[in-house]
Formats: structure tokens, sequence, C-alpha cells
DNA sequence: TTGAAAGCGGTACCAC
DNA sequence: GTGGTACCGCTTTCAA
């Protein structure tokens, strides 16, 4: 790999005459211009990125830290990340945390040491460890999808109460009033968003809501298949089942069948996020859409902005649902 | 960020030390070590990454160029990718191409400027660009997934032309003559492969390939939905078919019952990939089983080998399939 | 066992 | 418009 000297010793001007012409063109003489760009394309020359960013002291990278590679919805989060970021002039790198603490706290450790110039992180677990209390006080950063309880960092988040609302009125206009819950992790604030989302909805309509009919803690397709299990074991059953993400619904309505159940004729079960295939499954999957990919352009942008000092005021930045009516739901079951 | 020279002020000893300390300490004297770490923590001292690597001229970081970040296939790669490489001390810079070769080139092109160490590519597209000639001379590069034709660097696939054969005389077993197949990318070499197996397999029993029953040119669940349509539209019907992933199969299986159609009774539908949804659709899809993560772990390894130096001498990896027989191939209808 | 010092490759200020 | 040069922070060689 060849250096600026290189193209000195070539064009026959200084490292500052070199830079300019790659940096500042407009500073430099079309001729001396040309002699540089010969030399550069002769030679090959690319500027160092490491000296580069060494230099400016900038890592123009974010990490950003992901509990789980393999649900979609997170990933179209992350291609909305990563698309923002390069229009800004930033690499993303990924730091799959598998939910282990530790490796959290490896990927949030290269926001400190100059690695990386911000962080987002799609959990809602923070801080990893005691000694990352310093990160939310020196380092740039965002949390999508869900919000550190307690913690003054900013996030953006879909407005998970009036979405929760909303399904639990669309399955009341359909007659439902056993509504069920398999839920997403407990921990989360997306939780208790949701869980009151329901509730309301349902009191609104006096109607009450069943603890038992509360289960789950989880976002994987078993989750669901689990889930389902337990709220047929009971004696007094719900007839309607709002799942915290597709994967959930997947598994319930696979479960469901298992048990055989027809869905939604005897029991109808809604999903979160859309992801792709909730429009191929049998039946197609009644759910809320989040505006994933805007959700983590919105995250990035709001990171840079924070990186460049120009933090928004806000802390708190909420995106809109879309309630998305397929066939996983339907009328409530005469008895 | 305090630096190394706070360290030194503080604990009234050299830079030489202050490094060795942090690199080496016992070549250091178990006072002095004190000393230094005393200090090293009262600073809250990090050393800069960005001039460690500058410094050392490498920077432990390689790229993955993906074209797709929706699959969770690619994805569990992925996650193979980065699992090695925080263990061999790397990190993942995250590349989604969305197949477009400009941003292909971008991606590539931070290999050739000290951003990467390395480039690991889930595409079968090489050169990106004519000016990416290059890469391939000058970088470290792995190609995983699929083969990149006519160029000599290294790659680790599936045997996929016996998992294809396998699939085929497991639909033979059943009594299927008629076979079709809704394909994947038609240039890459997977599908020659893959199209190969099917063939010789049938040719084994003296079966003929039918060549109508040939479609389809893509990864998306739609490629399986209009394959489908395009077979049975057809005046001589396959009686099971080939679908190149499983998001093709889902797609598929799909379009088939909403033409009417019974699987696996009317009509047997297959996959690729397995990847976790397949035991969740209706019904479970049988397909070839890849080892994704060991794959990606597999891609990694060789890639820092290369890296260090210490090339593996095979050009080609090749990993076993395994065939994963579920509830959508059965035996063919009696007519 | 420790310290002095020469870089790594760009960048950008300042002088001409 | 151009060139000289100090410097970013760490690493490592060499000498003490």
């Amino acid at each position: 790999m060849s250096n600026i000297k290189e193209v000195c010793r070539l064009s026959g001007v200084s490292t500052a005459t070199v830079n300019r012409t790659l940096r500042h063109p407009e500073l430099v003489k079309p001729q001396t211009r040309e002699k540089v760009m010969k030399a550069v394309k002769e030679t090959g020359y690319r500027p160092n990125w490491m000296a580069t960013r060494f230099k400016r002291g900038k890592s123009n990278t974010i990490v950003v830290v992901v509990p789980n590679l393999l649900n979609p919805f997170f990933m179209q989060v992350i291609e909305g990340i990563e698309h923002g970021a390069r229009q800004l002039g930033y690499n993303v790198l990924l730091g799959d945390s598998a939910g282990d603490p530790e490796i959290e706290h490896q990927y949030a450790a290269m926001a400190l040491n100059g690695r990386a110039d911000g962080l987002i992180q799609l959990n809602h677990t923070f801080p990893f460890s005691a000694e990352d209390e310093e990160l939310g006080l020196n380092v740039p950063m965002i949390s999508v999808c869900d919000r550190i309880t307690d913690h003054k960092f900013p996030f953006i988040e879909l407005d998970n109460f009036g979405a929760a609302r909303a399904m639990t009125q669309h399955l009341i206009e359909l007659g439902h009033t056993k509504v069920g819950i398999i839920s997403g992790e407990r921990t989360s604030q997306v939780y208790l968003d949701r869980l009151s989302g329901v509730i309301r909805a349902l009191s609104e309509e006096d109607i009450l809501f069943n603890n038992d009919w509360l289960v789950g803690d989880g976002y994987s397709y078993n989750t669901g298949v689990e889930g389902i299990k337990q709220l047929m074991s009971l004696d007094s059953q719900p007839t309607a089942v709002i799942c915290f993400s597709d994967h959930v619904t997947i598994g319930a309505i696979h479960s469901a069948k298992e048990l055989g159940l027809k869905v939604p004729d005897d029991i109808s079960i809604s999903g979160f996020d859309d992801i792709t295939v909730a429009q191929y499954i049998d039946p197609p999957i009644t759910t809320i859409r989040q505006p994933a990919f805007d959700i983590g352009n919105k995250a990035v942008n709001n990171l840079v902005n924070i990186i460049d000092n120009n933090p928004s005021p806000r802390l708190r930045d909420v995106f809109p649902y879309e309630l998305i009516i397929r066939k996983s739901t339907g009328k409530v079951k005469e008895t």
C-alpha cells in the first residue's frame, strides 16, 4: 500500500499539497492538481483510513447492540440504521450480544476508547454492568424499540400503549371479552406499555382483565407454543389472545392447531411487528405494523446529531403503529 | 478521555513503562506495576483504539457484505461469523448491499485503505465492478454460501449437489416422477449445482427432467407464490416441487393453498435451509438443513488465517447437508 | 528494569 | 498557491 509520501515523490509537491488536492481541490492550481492526481492514479494511493481517523480523533463508526439476529423485525430496524449510517458517512459495527451482559459490556466499551463514536442499543437492559454507568454519561447513545427504564437516555419507540389498545378494541368489536396475552419479556417497559393498553381498552368497555390469562415471557416461537398450551389448560379460557411479537404468534397458531383448535373460529390470535412472513402464515396474521426501517433510520439520525453536539431537545420519539387486519382474528364463537 | 501521558505524570514513569505494564506486565517490577495500575485507575485511562490500530497497522476488523438482512439463513451465518470474530479478536462491519453493486464496491474498498483487514462476501457476484479486480489480488477475502464463478477465491459452501440429489431421491421414494423446481437466482453457481443434483437423481431412476417445470429466479416469498402459479397453469403439472430456499417454500405453500391445493396430498413442496420457522409452517416443511452457524464460523476462521498469512491450501470447504423430513412432502397422489 | 526517542500516515496551521 | 513542520497517541527499539 502506497502512502502520501510516495505521491509527493512522483508529483514533486509537498504532503500539504497532496492532501489539499484530495480534500480541498479548489484551493489548488489546476496544473498542480493534475500532476498530483496523475501520481495518485499511478501509485494507486488511497489515504490510510486508520491514520485519517486517528488524526481527526473520530471513528465515524457506530456500534449496534442487538440481542438476536434471527428476528426479522430487529433486522429491519438494522437495515434502517445501516442505510442511514451510510448516508451520513458512518459505518456500522454489529454487536450480537446474544443477551450476554459480558458481551454487551464489551461492545459498549468500544464507545469509550474511540473505537466508535456512539451506540445504538436494541435492548432494554442497561447498564449492562455496574462499570457501564459511565457510558451513559460520556457516550452518545440511544435506545431503540424499548425504553431503558429509570435512565435518562433518548429512545425511540412505537406507540405501544396505543397499539395494544387498538388491537384490543379490534377484538372487542369482534365480540371478544375474554382476552388473553402471551407477553414479551416482562422486565421491559414495552411489556408494561402494551399491557396497560390492553387493560385500558377493556376497562373502557367495562370488561375486567383476568390475570390468569397473562402468560409468557419472551419473543421466541416457543414462547407462543407454550403460552397457548398454558392458556388452554385453564378452566376458563380466553377466546382471543394477543401475542407481543409475530414470532410468538406463529408459535401460538401452530400450537393451537396441534390442540385441534381452528384459528380464528375457535380462537383469535394476533401479533405485533408485521414481519413479512406474517401474511404467508395460515391463517395470515392480524398484527400491528411497526415502521421498523424508519425507526432505525431515525435512530442513527438522532444519534449522529448527539455525536455532533446537536442533540434533539426531546428524549422520546414515538412512531405510529398501524393495525393490519388479516385472518387470524375473527368473531367470537357463540357458546 | 485521558491518554498515556496523563498516566505517566501521575505515576512518574515513562510511556514505555506504562505501555509495558499494560501489554507485558511480567516485564515490569511489581512495585512499578502497582504505581502504574493505580494511575490508570485514577485517570480512567483506556488506550486509544485508533492510535493503537494505526500504529500496529492492523484494524482487527472484517467486513461482511450481505445482499439481504431479512433472510434468517444469512443472519445465522452472520451469527457464526460474529461469534468467531469476537473470539479471534475481530470486529464485524456490517455491509448491507441490498444487491446494489455500487454499495458493494464501497464496502469492498474498505479492505483497501486499511479500514478492514478482510472481507466476507455472502453474494455470488464478483467483481462488483471493474475496479474491484484489484481486490481479489490484494485483499484477504472469502466467499460464503455461494461460489464466485471463474475466480480463484476461497469459498465455503454446502454440498449443494448432494443435498438436491438427496431431496429428489426422497421424492422419488414417495413415488414422484414429475418433479418441478422453483429456483433461486439463476446466475449463481448454487443454482447449477442444485439443478444438476436434481437431474442426476432423476436420471439415476431413468426419469426425465421436464424443463417446463423449472421456474423462478430469486429467494423471496413472492418467488414461491408466483412459481406455484406458473407451474399450476401448465397443462402437465409436477406432483412435487423443490424450492431452493425456505422463504420460497413458504410462499409456494401459501400459493398452493390459495389455489385450493392440499399440501402434501395434492402436491409435495420442499425447501432448503431449515430456518427456524420451517417447522411452524402448516404443514411443517421438509427441507435441507444447512449448518449456517458453523459455515459462518468456519468462514471467519479461514479468513483470519489468510489475514495472518497461513492460508489453507484448499480453496473449497464443503459442509454436509441434512435432510429433514417433515409434512410438506408425501406420497404421490394416485390418478 | 526502565527511559528516550523515532516513527506510523495524515492533517492543518503558519509562513512565505 | 504552496511548503515546512508539529502533532495526534501509542508502540518498540535501543541504550543505559
